[in-house]
DNA sequence: TCAAATTTTGAACGATCATTCAGTCTGATG
DNA sequence: CATCAGACTGAATGATCGTTCAAAATTTGA
Protein backbone atom coordinates (compact mmCIF):
# COMPACT_ATOMS: atom_id res chain seq x y z
CA UNK A 1 0.00 0.00 0.00
CA UNK A 2 3.33 1.89 0.46
CA UNK A 3 3.56 3.26 -3.30
CA UNK A 4 -0.04 2.73 -4.40
CA UNK A 5 -1.87 5.10 -2.38
CA UNK A 6 -0.22 8.07 -4.34
CA UNK A 7 -1.13 6.37 -7.55
CA UNK A 8 -4.81 5.96 -5.98
CA UNK A 9 -5.59 9.54 -4.77
CA UNK A 10 -4.15 11.12 -7.74
CA UNK A 11 -6.61 9.28 -10.27
CA UNK A 12 -9.21 10.45 -8.16
CA UNK A 13 -8.19 13.58 -7.88
CA UNK A 14 -8.02 13.72 -11.62
CA UNK A 15 -11.55 12.40 -11.80
CA UNK A 16 -12.80 14.70 -9.56
CA UNK A 17 -10.94 17.75 -11.51
CA UNK A 18 -12.73 16.13 -14.19
CA UNK A 19 -16.34 16.06 -13.46
CA UNK A 20 -15.56 19.55 -12.12
CA UNK A 21 -15.27 20.43 -15.66
CA UNK A 22 -17.85 18.62 -16.72
CA UNK A 23 -20.68 19.53 -14.44
CA UNK A 24 -19.44 22.71 -15.79
CA UNK A 25 -19.60 22.15 -19.23
CA UNK A 26 -23.05 20.35 -19.29
CA UNK A 27 -24.49 20.63 -16.30
CA UNK A 28 -25.46 18.74 -13.13
CA UNK A 29 -27.97 17.26 -15.47
CA UNK A 30 -25.80 16.78 -18.26
CA UNK A 31 -22.76 15.11 -16.49
CA UNK A 32 -22.88 11.42 -17.08
CA UNK A 33 -20.34 8.36 -15.55
CA UNK A 34 -19.41 8.51 -19.64
CA UNK A 35 -18.63 12.07 -20.16
CA UNK A 36 -16.53 12.36 -17.33
CA UNK A 37 -15.09 9.26 -17.81
CA UNK A 38 -14.05 10.44 -20.93
CA UNK A 39 -12.65 13.87 -20.43
CA UNK A 40 -10.16 11.90 -17.65
CA UNK A 41 -9.67 9.59 -20.58
CA UNK A 42 -10.55 6.54 -18.96
CA UNK A 43 -13.34 3.89 -19.05
CA UNK A 44 -16.14 4.11 -17.34
CA UNK A 45 -15.71 1.14 -15.19
CA UNK A 46 -12.99 2.82 -13.76
CA UNK A 47 -15.16 5.17 -12.44
CA UNK A 48 -17.09 2.73 -10.10
CA UNK A 49 -13.45 1.52 -9.11
CA UNK A 50 -12.12 4.85 -7.67
CA UNK A 51 -15.93 5.71 -6.46
CA UNK A 52 -17.92 3.30 -5.28
CA UNK A 53 -21.33 4.99 -6.42
CA UNK A 54 -22.41 8.13 -9.03
CA UNK A 55 -23.55 9.94 -5.89
CA UNK A 56 -20.25 9.02 -4.29
CA UNK A 57 -18.43 10.91 -6.24
CA UNK A 58 -20.60 14.26 -6.02
CA UNK A 59 -19.63 14.21 -2.57
CA UNK A 60 -15.85 13.86 -3.29
CA UNK A 61 -16.01 17.05 -5.75
CA UNK A 62 -18.20 18.54 -2.70
CA UNK A 63 -15.91 17.64 -0.38
CA UNK A 64 -12.88 18.51 -2.42
CA UNK A 65 -14.44 22.03 -3.32
CA UNK A 66 -15.02 22.90 0.55
CA UNK A 67 -11.75 21.89 1.82
CA UNK A 68 -9.65 23.42 -0.91
CA UNK A 69 -11.89 26.44 -0.31
CA UNK A 70 -11.27 26.68 3.60
CA UNK A 71 -7.29 25.90 2.89
CA UNK A 72 -7.15 29.13 0.76
CA UNK A 73 -9.12 31.12 3.56
CA UNK A 74 -6.70 29.74 6.16
CA UNK A 75 -3.80 30.45 4.23
CA UNK A 76 -5.05 34.48 3.20
CA UNK A 77 -6.38 35.21 6.55
CA UNK A 78 -2.88 33.54 8.61
CA UNK A 79 -1.04 35.71 5.78
CA UNK A 80 -2.55 39.29 6.53
CA UNK A 81 -2.08 41.71 8.85
CA UNK A 82 -4.01 41.04 12.00
CA UNK A 83 -5.92 44.78 11.68
CA UNK A 84 -9.21 44.91 11.36
CA UNK A 85 -9.45 47.17 7.52
CA UNK A 86 -6.84 44.98 6.40
CA UNK A 87 -8.49 41.80 7.37
CA UNK A 88 -11.46 42.81 6.10
CA UNK A 89 -9.96 43.17 2.75
CA UNK A 90 -8.55 40.09 2.19
CA UNK A 91 -11.56 38.27 3.41
CA UNK A 92 -13.58 39.67 0.71
CA UNK A 93 -10.72 39.31 -2.05
CA UNK A 94 -10.43 35.87 -0.39
CA UNK A 95 -14.13 35.23 -1.65
CA UNK A 96 -12.79 36.17 -4.95
CA UNK A 97 -9.30 34.19 -5.17
CA UNK A 98 -8.71 33.20 -8.01
CA UNK A 99 -7.82 29.58 -7.14
CA UNK A 100 -11.51 29.15 -5.96
CA UNK A 101 -13.46 31.86 -7.69
CA UNK A 102 -13.42 30.01 -11.17
CA UNK A 103 -15.91 29.95 -14.08
CA UNK A 104 -16.03 26.21 -13.46
CA UNK A 105 -16.45 25.56 -9.80
CA UNK A 106 -18.68 28.86 -9.35
CA UNK A 107 -20.84 26.68 -11.80
CA UNK A 108 -20.58 23.79 -9.50
CA UNK A 109 -21.18 25.52 -6.66
CA UNK A 110 -24.53 26.66 -8.23
CA UNK A 111 -25.23 23.02 -9.46
CA UNK A 112 -25.05 21.67 -6.26
CA UNK A 113 -26.84 24.66 -4.65
CA UNK A 114 -29.98 24.36 -6.99
CA UNK A 115 -30.49 20.81 -6.88
CA UNK A 116 -32.49 19.86 -3.57
CA UNK A 117 -31.68 16.50 -2.92
CA UNK A 118 -27.88 17.91 -2.90
CA UNK A 119 -28.54 21.24 -1.10
CA UNK A 120 -30.18 19.06 1.65
CA UNK A 121 -27.79 16.57 1.71
CA UNK A 122 -24.89 19.49 2.04
CA UNK A 123 -26.62 22.13 3.65
CA UNK A 124 -25.06 21.17 7.20
CA UNK A 125 -21.27 21.03 6.23
CA UNK A 126 -21.42 23.94 4.12
CA UNK A 127 -23.49 26.35 6.68
CA UNK A 128 -21.44 25.60 9.76
CA UNK A 129 -18.27 26.52 7.29
CA UNK A 130 -19.63 29.47 5.93
CA UNK A 131 -21.36 30.78 8.91
CA UNK A 132 -18.17 30.30 10.23
CA UNK A 133 -16.88 32.42 7.18
CA UNK A 134 -19.73 35.34 8.19
CA UNK A 135 -18.84 35.39 11.62
CA UNK A 136 -15.18 36.33 10.91
CA UNK A 137 -16.48 39.04 8.72
CA UNK A 138 -19.07 40.43 11.32
CA UNK A 139 -15.79 40.63 13.78
CA UNK A 140 -14.13 42.69 11.46
CA UNK A 141 -16.90 44.71 10.73
CA UNK A 142 -17.74 45.33 14.04
CA UNK A 143 -14.50 46.87 15.48
CA UNK A 144 -14.19 48.91 12.58
CA UNK A 145 -17.89 50.60 13.60
CA UNK A 146 -16.28 50.15 17.00
CA UNK A 147 -17.36 52.94 18.70
CA UNK A 148 -20.86 53.69 17.63
CA UNK A 149 -23.70 52.63 20.73
CA UNK A 150 -25.43 50.04 18.67
CA UNK A 151 -22.28 48.62 16.77
CA UNK A 152 -23.80 45.02 17.60
CA UNK A 153 -26.89 45.18 15.73
CA UNK A 154 -25.68 47.52 13.19
CA UNK A 155 -22.56 45.15 12.58
CA UNK A 156 -24.66 42.23 12.05
CA UNK A 157 -27.35 43.42 9.48
CA UNK A 158 -24.40 45.48 7.50
CA UNK A 159 -22.49 41.86 7.55
CA UNK A 160 -25.73 40.16 6.64
CA UNK A 161 -26.09 42.75 3.79
CA UNK A 162 -22.34 42.42 2.82
CA UNK A 163 -22.61 38.60 1.92
CA UNK A 164 -24.97 38.59 0.57
CA UNK A 165 -23.48 41.69 -1.99
CA UNK A 166 -20.80 38.84 -2.20
CA UNK A 167 -23.36 36.26 -2.95
CA UNK A 168 -24.73 38.01 -5.61
CA UNK A 169 -21.74 38.76 -7.45
CA UNK A 170 -20.81 35.07 -7.28
CA UNK A 171 -24.52 34.97 -9.19
CA UNK A 172 -23.32 37.52 -11.85
CA UNK A 173 -19.53 36.03 -12.37
CA UNK A 174 -21.60 33.15 -13.48
CA UNK A 175 -24.40 34.66 -15.59
CA UNK A 176 -22.55 37.31 -17.18
CA UNK A 177 -18.77 35.89 -17.29
CA UNK A 178 -17.91 38.40 -19.79
CA UNK A 179 -19.00 41.34 -18.37
CA UNK A 180 -18.28 40.43 -14.75
CA UNK A 181 -14.87 42.58 -12.88
CA UNK A 182 -13.76 41.09 -10.26
CA UNK A 183 -12.05 44.04 -9.27
CA UNK A 184 -15.33 45.78 -8.87
CA UNK A 185 -16.58 43.18 -7.16
CA UNK A 186 -14.40 43.39 -4.18
CA UNK A 187 -14.46 47.59 -4.22
CA UNK A 188 -18.19 47.69 -4.81
CA UNK A 189 -17.90 45.64 -0.74
CA UNK A 190 -15.11 47.42 0.41
CA UNK A 191 -16.89 50.42 -0.19
CA UNK A 192 -20.25 49.09 1.49
CA UNK A 193 -18.39 48.77 4.82
CA UNK A 194 -16.73 52.00 4.15
CA UNK A 195 -19.34 54.09 3.58
CA UNK A 196 -20.88 53.34 6.90
CA UNK A 197 -17.92 53.62 8.86
CA UNK A 198 -17.30 57.19 7.37
CA UNK A 199 -20.65 57.94 7.78
CA UNK A 200 -20.20 56.96 11.79
CA UNK A 201 -17.86 58.55 11.55
CA UNK A 202 -18.52 62.20 9.99
CA UNK A 203 -21.56 61.94 12.57
CA UNK A 204 -19.04 62.15 15.75
CA UNK A 205 -17.44 65.39 13.09
CA UNK A 206 -21.00 66.69 12.59
CA UNK A 207 -21.97 66.51 16.47
CA UNK A 208 -18.63 67.93 17.76
CA UNK A 209 -19.03 70.93 15.05
CA UNK A 210 -22.04 71.77 16.39
CA UNK A 211 -20.69 72.14 19.69
CA UNK A 212 -17.88 73.74 19.29
CA UNK A 213 -20.30 75.94 17.17
CA UNK A 214 -23.05 77.11 19.20
CA UNK A 215 -24.78 75.22 22.03
CA UNK A 216 -28.18 76.52 21.05
CA UNK A 217 -28.59 74.35 18.17
CA UNK A 218 -29.50 70.83 19.55
CA UNK A 219 -27.92 67.75 18.50
CA UNK A 220 -29.81 66.57 15.44
CA UNK A 221 -29.59 62.22 15.72
CA UNK A 222 -30.37 61.23 11.84
CA UNK A 223 -31.98 57.92 11.16
CA UNK A 224 -30.05 55.10 11.52
CA UNK A 225 -29.48 52.66 9.43
CA UNK B 1 -61.54 27.07 -31.97
CA UNK B 2 -63.30 30.05 -30.01
CA UNK B 3 -64.35 27.66 -26.76
CA UNK B 4 -61.06 25.40 -27.06
CA UNK B 5 -58.23 28.05 -26.89
CA UNK B 6 -59.18 28.32 -22.94
CA UNK B 7 -59.41 24.63 -22.19
CA UNK B 8 -55.83 24.23 -24.09
CA UNK B 9 -54.71 27.34 -22.90
CA UNK B 10 -55.84 26.07 -19.11
CA UNK B 11 -54.55 22.99 -19.24
CA UNK B 12 -50.86 24.17 -20.51
CA UNK B 13 -50.92 26.64 -17.71
CA UNK B 14 -51.69 23.49 -15.22
CA UNK B 15 -48.77 21.65 -16.64
CA UNK B 16 -46.43 24.40 -16.42
CA UNK B 17 -47.63 25.25 -12.95
CA UNK B 18 -47.19 21.46 -11.92
CA UNK B 19 -43.28 21.25 -13.62
CA UNK B 20 -42.32 24.40 -11.42
CA UNK B 21 -43.67 22.40 -8.28
CA UNK B 22 -41.57 19.27 -9.97
CA UNK B 23 -38.72 21.20 -10.44
CA UNK B 24 -38.51 23.16 -6.89
CA UNK B 25 -38.77 19.53 -5.38
CA UNK B 26 -36.92 17.43 -7.40
CA UNK B 27 -34.12 19.65 -9.39
CA UNK B 28 -33.79 20.24 -12.87
CA UNK B 29 -32.36 16.75 -12.71
CA UNK B 30 -35.20 14.88 -11.23
CA UNK B 31 -37.36 16.54 -13.54
CA UNK B 32 -39.04 14.08 -15.59
CA UNK B 33 -42.16 13.62 -17.84
CA UNK B 34 -43.97 11.06 -16.08
CA UNK B 35 -43.49 12.81 -12.87
CA UNK B 36 -44.83 16.15 -14.49
CA UNK B 37 -47.98 14.15 -15.53
CA UNK B 38 -48.39 12.64 -12.32
CA UNK B 39 -48.38 15.62 -10.53
CA UNK B 40 -50.74 17.02 -12.67
CA UNK B 41 -52.80 14.27 -12.97
CA UNK B 42 -52.52 13.46 -16.14
CA UNK B 43 -50.89 10.93 -18.72
CA UNK B 44 -47.38 10.99 -19.93
CA UNK B 45 -48.52 11.36 -23.48
CA UNK B 46 -50.53 14.78 -22.76
CA UNK B 47 -47.68 16.47 -22.41
CA UNK B 48 -46.23 15.83 -25.92
CA UNK B 49 -49.44 16.80 -27.20
CA UNK B 50 -49.51 20.20 -25.46
CA UNK B 51 -45.65 21.24 -25.88
CA UNK B 52 -44.13 18.98 -28.16
CA UNK B 53 -41.28 18.19 -26.11
CA UNK B 54 -39.80 18.20 -23.21
CA UNK B 55 -37.46 21.34 -24.23
CA UNK B 56 -40.10 23.15 -25.34
CA UNK B 57 -41.95 22.71 -21.81
CA UNK B 58 -39.39 23.96 -19.65
CA UNK B 59 -38.65 27.11 -22.55
CA UNK B 60 -42.53 27.54 -21.39
CA UNK B 61 -41.85 27.55 -17.90
CA UNK B 62 -39.17 30.18 -17.94
CA UNK B 63 -41.86 32.41 -20.33
CA UNK B 64 -44.34 31.76 -17.76
CA UNK B 65 -42.44 32.77 -15.09
CA UNK B 66 -40.39 35.77 -17.31
CA UNK B 67 -44.23 37.31 -18.26
CA UNK B 68 -45.44 36.68 -14.67
CA UNK B 69 -42.41 38.46 -13.28
CA UNK B 70 -42.81 41.50 -15.35
CA UNK B 71 -46.50 41.55 -15.26
CA UNK B 72 -45.70 42.01 -10.82
CA UNK B 73 -42.79 45.03 -12.07
CA UNK B 74 -45.10 47.28 -13.93
CA UNK B 75 -48.13 46.99 -11.88
CA UNK B 76 -46.43 47.60 -8.49
CA UNK B 77 -44.86 50.58 -10.58
CA UNK B 78 -47.62 52.21 -12.00
CA UNK B 79 -49.46 51.79 -8.31
CA UNK B 80 -46.31 53.75 -6.57
CA UNK B 81 -46.27 57.45 -6.22
CA UNK B 82 -43.52 58.35 -8.97
CA UNK B 83 -41.00 60.11 -6.63
CA UNK B 84 -37.75 58.51 -6.14
CA UNK B 85 -37.68 57.46 -2.84
CA UNK B 86 -41.73 55.54 -3.00
CA UNK B 87 -40.55 54.33 -6.54
CA UNK B 88 -37.00 52.89 -5.09
CA UNK B 89 -38.85 51.08 -2.28
CA UNK B 90 -41.37 49.42 -4.61
CA UNK B 91 -38.70 48.60 -7.33
CA UNK B 92 -36.68 46.51 -3.71
CA UNK B 93 -39.90 45.33 -2.40
CA UNK B 94 -41.35 44.04 -5.56
CA UNK B 95 -38.14 42.25 -6.08
CA UNK B 96 -39.54 39.96 -3.34
CA UNK B 97 -43.66 40.15 -3.97
CA UNK B 98 -44.63 37.52 -2.42
CA UNK B 99 -46.22 36.62 -6.41
CA UNK B 100 -42.82 35.69 -7.82
CA UNK B 101 -41.21 35.31 -4.80
CA UNK B 102 -41.84 31.82 -4.13
CA UNK B 103 -40.05 29.20 -2.79
CA UNK B 104 -40.79 27.05 -5.54
CA UNK B 105 -40.32 29.55 -8.09
CA UNK B 106 -36.83 30.52 -6.51
CA UNK B 107 -35.67 27.22 -7.17
CA UNK B 108 -37.01 27.05 -10.57
CA UNK B 109 -34.96 30.31 -11.16
CA UNK B 110 -31.57 29.05 -10.27
CA UNK B 111 -32.24 25.60 -11.59
CA UNK B 112 -32.37 28.01 -14.77
CA UNK B 113 -29.54 29.50 -14.07
CA UNK B 114 -27.08 26.49 -13.15
CA UNK B 115 -28.05 24.83 -16.24
CA UNK B 116 -25.31 26.25 -18.76
CA UNK B 117 -27.75 25.03 -21.55
CA UNK B 118 -30.61 26.55 -20.59
CA UNK B 119 -28.95 29.52 -19.08
CA UNK B 120 -27.08 30.36 -22.58
CA UNK B 121 -30.26 29.55 -24.12
CA UNK B 122 -32.06 32.51 -22.26
CA UNK B 123 -29.87 34.59 -21.09
CA UNK B 124 -30.06 37.27 -23.71
CA UNK B 125 -34.01 37.27 -22.94
CA UNK B 126 -33.29 37.16 -19.02
CA UNK B 127 -31.06 39.73 -19.44
CA UNK B 128 -32.69 42.42 -21.52
CA UNK B 129 -35.39 42.38 -18.81
CA UNK B 130 -33.61 42.27 -15.84
CA UNK B 131 -30.95 45.04 -17.49
CA UNK B 132 -34.42 47.44 -17.47
CA UNK B 133 -35.05 46.91 -14.01
CA UNK B 134 -31.42 47.46 -13.01
CA UNK B 135 -32.16 50.80 -15.25
CA UNK B 136 -34.85 51.57 -13.33
CA UNK B 137 -33.44 51.42 -10.13
CA UNK B 138 -30.32 53.14 -11.42
CA UNK B 139 -32.59 55.90 -12.24
CA UNK B 140 -34.31 56.43 -8.76
CA UNK B 141 -30.43 56.16 -7.02
CA UNK B 142 -29.57 58.67 -9.27
CA UNK B 143 -32.28 61.52 -8.72
CA UNK B 144 -31.97 60.26 -4.76
CA UNK B 145 -28.17 61.34 -4.65
CA UNK B 146 -28.92 64.25 -7.36
CA UNK B 147 -26.52 66.98 -5.97
CA UNK B 148 -23.34 65.37 -5.32
CA UNK B 149 -21.09 66.14 -8.16
CA UNK B 150 -19.54 62.54 -9.36
CA UNK B 151 -22.89 61.15 -9.37
CA UNK B 152 -23.63 59.12 -12.46
CA UNK B 153 -20.24 56.66 -11.99
CA UNK B 154 -21.72 56.82 -7.72
CA UNK B 155 -24.92 55.82 -9.03
CA UNK B 156 -24.21 53.36 -11.33
CA UNK B 157 -22.04 51.51 -9.04
CA UNK B 158 -24.11 51.46 -6.31
CA UNK B 159 -26.77 50.02 -8.53
CA UNK B 160 -24.67 47.03 -9.51
CA UNK B 161 -23.63 46.72 -5.68
CA UNK B 162 -27.09 47.03 -5.04
CA UNK B 163 -28.54 44.49 -7.12
CA UNK B 164 -26.05 41.84 -6.11
CA UNK B 165 -26.97 42.25 -2.99
CA UNK B 166 -30.56 41.61 -3.91
CA UNK B 167 -29.43 38.52 -6.14
CA UNK B 168 -27.34 37.44 -3.18
CA UNK B 169 -30.88 37.45 -1.00
CA UNK B 170 -32.35 35.53 -3.33
CA UNK B 171 -29.45 33.15 -3.16
CA UNK B 172 -29.78 33.17 0.83
CA UNK B 173 -33.36 32.55 0.66
CA UNK B 174 -33.15 29.48 -2.01
CA UNK B 175 -30.39 28.23 0.64
CA UNK B 176 -31.73 28.92 3.94
CA UNK B 177 -35.48 29.38 4.00
CA UNK B 178 -36.36 28.85 7.24
CA UNK B 179 -33.79 31.41 8.20
CA UNK B 180 -34.42 33.89 5.68
CA UNK B 181 -36.78 37.17 6.69
CA UNK B 182 -38.01 38.64 3.46
CA UNK B 183 -38.38 42.34 5.25
CA UNK B 184 -34.53 42.16 7.04
CA UNK B 185 -34.15 41.81 3.26
CA UNK B 186 -35.56 44.60 2.16
CA UNK B 187 -34.60 47.29 4.86
CA UNK B 188 -31.18 46.02 4.40
CA UNK B 189 -31.11 47.27 0.62
CA UNK B 190 -33.13 50.02 1.33
CA UNK B 191 -30.97 51.08 4.32
CA UNK B 192 -27.85 50.49 1.85
CA UNK B 193 -28.96 53.26 -0.26
CA UNK B 194 -30.16 55.05 2.44
CA UNK B 195 -26.36 55.04 4.15
CA UNK B 196 -25.01 56.60 0.85
CA UNK B 197 -27.14 59.19 0.88
CA UNK B 198 -27.00 60.41 4.02
CA UNK B 199 -23.34 59.92 3.96
CA UNK B 200 -23.53 62.63 0.97
CA UNK B 201 -25.70 64.95 3.14
CA UNK B 202 -23.99 65.45 5.97
CA UNK B 203 -20.63 66.00 3.76
CA UNK B 204 -22.68 69.19 2.63
CA UNK B 205 -23.39 69.73 5.78
CA UNK B 206 -20.28 69.09 7.19
CA UNK B 207 -18.65 71.93 4.55
CA UNK B 208 -21.37 73.63 5.38
CA UNK B 209 -20.76 74.07 9.18
CA UNK B 210 -16.45 74.51 8.35
CA UNK B 211 -17.48 77.52 6.41
CA UNK B 212 -19.50 78.77 9.26
CA UNK B 213 -17.27 78.03 11.35
CA UNK B 214 -13.66 79.54 10.36
CA UNK B 215 -12.59 80.46 7.12
CA UNK B 216 -9.14 79.45 8.07
CA UNK B 217 -10.05 75.51 8.43
CA UNK B 218 -9.61 74.07 4.83
CA UNK B 219 -11.82 72.17 3.56
CA UNK B 220 -11.22 67.92 3.74
CA UNK B 221 -12.31 65.95 0.90
CA UNK B 222 -12.99 62.53 2.19
CA UNK B 223 -12.20 59.42 0.26
CA UNK B 224 -15.34 58.21 -2.29
CA UNK B 225 -17.16 55.76 -2.50
C1' DT C 1 -78.97 12.86 -31.71
C1' DC C 2 -74.94 12.15 -34.51
C1' DA C 3 -70.67 12.99 -36.81
C1' DA C 4 -66.49 15.66 -36.63
C1' DA C 5 -62.91 17.74 -33.93
C1' DT C 6 -60.37 17.94 -29.97
C1' DT C 7 -58.38 16.06 -25.97
C1' DT C 8 -56.55 12.21 -23.49
C1' DT C 9 -54.71 7.63 -22.75
C1' DG C 10 -51.04 4.20 -21.98
C1' DA C 11 -48.47 0.62 -24.06
C1' DA C 12 -44.48 0.36 -26.98
C1' DC C 13 -39.96 1.90 -28.88
C1' DG C 14 -35.27 3.04 -29.13
C1' DA C 15 -31.81 5.59 -26.70
C1' DT C 16 -29.18 6.32 -22.79
C1' DC C 17 -28.24 5.93 -18.14
C1' DA C 18 -25.50 3.88 -13.77
C1' DT C 19 -23.64 -0.16 -12.44
C1' DT C 20 -21.56 -4.80 -12.72
C1' DC C 21 -18.06 -8.10 -13.61
C1' DA C 22 -15.11 -11.35 -15.95
C1' DG C 23 -11.00 -10.67 -17.78
C1' DT C 24 -6.59 -7.89 -19.15
C1' DC C 25 -2.73 -5.12 -18.11
C1' DT C 26 1.03 -3.39 -15.14
C1' DG C 27 4.71 -3.21 -12.05
C1' DA C 28 6.60 -4.49 -7.75
C1' DT C 29 8.04 -8.55 -4.94
C1' DG C 30 10.25 -12.87 -3.96
C1' DC D 1 11.51 -15.37 -14.17
C1' DA D 2 7.16 -16.24 -11.98
C1' DT D 3 3.66 -14.51 -9.01
C1' DC D 4 0.19 -11.68 -7.50
C1' DA D 5 -2.27 -7.66 -5.97
C1' DG D 6 -3.83 -3.41 -7.53
C1' DA D 7 -5.29 -0.68 -11.56
C1' DC D 8 -7.98 -0.74 -15.42
C1' DT D 9 -11.03 -2.19 -19.44
C1' DG D 10 -15.39 -2.42 -21.97
C1' DA D 11 -19.21 -5.22 -23.16
C1' DA D 12 -23.42 -6.63 -20.86
C1' DT D 13 -27.45 -5.72 -17.83
C1' DG D 14 -31.57 -3.88 -16.20
C1' DA D 15 -33.79 0.37 -15.28
C1' DT D 16 -35.54 4.61 -16.81
C1' DC D 17 -35.74 8.19 -19.87
C1' DG D 18 -38.31 11.12 -23.85
C1' DT D 19 -41.13 10.41 -27.53
C1' DT D 20 -44.56 8.16 -30.58
C1' DC D 21 -49.00 6.63 -31.99
C1' DA D 22 -53.19 3.99 -32.55
C1' DA D 23 -57.21 3.93 -30.12
C1' DA D 24 -60.51 5.71 -26.63
C1' DA D 25 -62.88 9.38 -24.41
C1' DT D 26 -64.79 13.76 -24.49
C1' DT D 27 -66.50 18.01 -26.35
C1' DT D 28 -68.32 20.69 -30.10
C1' DG D 29 -71.38 22.20 -33.77
C1' DA D 30 -75.54 21.33 -36.37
Amino acid sequence: MGRNAPIRSNRRKELIESTIAVIAAYGYHGTTVSRVAKAAGVSTGLMNFHFESKDKLFEAVFQHLESEYDQVWQERIAAAPQEPWPLLNVMIETYFDREVFTGEKLAVWFAFWSDPALRDKFRDAATAVERRYVKELERQVLEILADHPAVEKVAQRATGALSAMIDGFWLQALLYPKKFKTRDAVKSCIAFVQVIELYYRQERELADLRRELTGQRAPKSPEKT
